[in-house]
DNA sequence: CCGAGTTTCTACCAATTGGTAGAGAGACTT
DNA sequence: AAGTCTCTCTACCAATTGGTAGAAACTCGG
């Protein structure tokens, strides 16, 4: 039988797909409307304004991202296998739903006025993973000194490894699922140096 | 005496600036030339369209990019003097001129067309610092095994940790000179022991 | 079958978008 | 003084932007 996606869900994919692989300026509600075979007046009727759609497809993606690392982070027993659990939750994205990796990248912008509202809806996960991180410091089997520094530190590689493409494409490599899971080892590789404590 | 900046520097400038901290789509023709109080037509007159104003700044910002990076690899005697160069520029940059380093970013979104042409202008660098990582590898004196994957994780992690401030401002830490002078200070010790080889 | 929501539509709108055509101003050469 | 070259201007333009007003379909309980 055919499930029919409620129009309101439908919008919120199309626009999270848009969103995250053009931008938000980068897309036009007529554009949006195109795509789903509507009248940009339906859009309007169920988010008020464009800008009430950018938030409420800012909510969906915090809420699937968290929904992808809250399996990992449950199974994960130490610190290290958190970080393994995140790499992997991150590379799939990369490779299943670059779009929102791609909104995410767009909501964390310097300036961006729905970081606040990204920030909220991960906060529980952030402290959850600050405080695991600041119990493997202080029992030593964790190089480091400051806990949400070190934490920054992951993110901002793992994240960066993962998506910066055509960086990578700069240096030679051509983006594919091959280099993909070379990427991913050489990652887990310098991330288990920065983290194992000296001995 | 009043040195009088050539209106086409000033267009490059400007455009920079906004391109850089509002992104290409957030940015009119007719704001520039309300910022430049000149009329649009002229800034047309000087690059014929939108879209090569772009890549003139891309090629713009490539070069200023370099040049700062070169005193940094001049100086250096060994790898790790590079990268606490490098770490030093962009941390520099992010503080006198974050609308270069968001620039890049734009630049090099993926599915970017002007990232081929970033890459073109940047190539020398990258090539120059992967063959010292690899002399370096070869040599044991760092720790890994792939140089150009090495060097995306380096590379990514840096600019990483000096730009994405919306992901520390979600973790609590207000950026500012003090937090970004920690922040550097912990980035360094821990690329540092991701690049230590193994005793 | 009927009325009340709920949803999508047509018809507009003012403002803004990137871009063209061509006039005029200033400087420099001859 | 005349002509030329460089640059900035006014005057437009068609297309697109996000958004409003209100009519037409739907769905569903009574």
């Amino acid at each position: 039988m055919a499930v029919t996606v409620p129009t309101r869900q439908r919008i919120l994919d199309t626009a999270l797909d848009s969103f995250g692989m053009n931008g938000v300026d980068g897309t036009s509600l007529d554009y949006l409307a195109r795509r789903l075979d509507l009248r940009k007046q339906s859009i309007l009727y169920h988010f008020g304004s464009k800008e009430a759609l950018f938030r409420a497809v800012v909510d969906e993606a915090a809420t699937a991202f968290m929904n992808e690392l809250d399996g990992v982070v449950a199974d994960a027993t130490d610190v290290w296998a958190q970080v393994e659990g995140t790499v992997r939750v991150v590379f799939r994205l990369a490779v299943r739903r670059p779009a929102l990796l791609g909104l995410l990248r767009e909501a964390s912008r310097p300036g961006s006025e729905v970081a606040t509202q990204l920030s909220g809806r991960l906060s529980g996960h952030i402290d959850a993973a600050q405080d695991s991180l600041e119990t493997a410091l202080q029992e030593g089997r964790v190089r480091g000194d400051d806990a949400r520094l070190l934490l920054f530190s992951l993110y901002s590689t793992i994240v960066g490894v993962a998506t910066e493409v055509e960086v990578l494409r700069a240096m030679g490599v051509e983006p594919s699922l091959r280099t993909l899971a070379e990427r991913r080892s050489e990652l887990l590789r310098f991330l288990e140096a920065a983290l194992t404590p000296a001995i």
